[in-house]
DNA sequence: CTACATATATCGGTGACCGGCATATGTCTG
DNA sequence: CAGACATATGCCGGTCACCGATATATGTAG
């Protein structure tokens, strides 16, 4: 899973929202590092909505703009859950290992 | 930056390691969840070297098998060690969202 | 001598993501 | 009213990391 799926599902982790609140979402979540382009954006949901991890909650139309309110389906929750975990603990090792590295550029002597 | 490449940097942040090693290595850390193909392994090499973030250390011939050993460079280092801090920032707001999710299925009723 | 572990490398295909474009409405400013 | 901008969704072509297969070569086990 890569950067953009794991901050969309992310957003999505704790209620339903449309696609442009996503974008702006997902701007909040990275901290402004991560803007999903609307190709990667609506690419991606259809692509979970095929693999099951997302789907359309309901349509609205707000001031005459339609709208489509994408939620997480259970397997959504369960591969976020799982995904999480096994960054975490990647990330954990990584900085193990770094933390063992010999040469600490001059430091350590 | 994907999975592969994060493992293949975590596995050369203690100490240096030639290809086959990296490839056993990468085994461990993910638990035998992934296993890096060879041209996984030598594209994605070639790319961080291009990049600035891994070198080679040194060739040996160990048993008649010539080896290249490759290190983590300082960019390397840098790049993994704010990777790592990314992605825990990120796996601690999903699952503080999902913690946060209203249906529960059944739960806490 | 056959098979397997060690060890490196190349090549073609797939698919996620990017960048650009298209479309449409509401609001704000001049 | 015109133009710019935020809101809102969607398609299409290109790039590039990764996958799967193939090739090469040596040492060891059966």
């Amino acid at each position: 899973m890569q950067e953009p799926t794991l901050l969309l599902l992310t957003a999505l982790a704790d209620e339903p929202r449309h696609g442009y609140a996503l974008m702006q979402e997902v701007v909040e979540i990275s901290n402004g590092r991560v803007r999903l382009r609307t190709g990667t954006l609506y690419g991606a949901l259809e692509r979970l909505q095929r693999e099951g991890m997302v789907r359309v909650e309901r349509e609205e139309v707000v001031d005459g703009r339609a709208r489509k309110v994408y939620a997480l389906a259970e397997p959504g929750v369960t591969a976020l859950a799982e995904e999480t975990a096994r960054l975490r603990a990647v990330a954990t090792e990584a900085e193990r290992r770094l933390a063992l590295r010999p040469g600490l550029k001059g430091a350590t002597a």
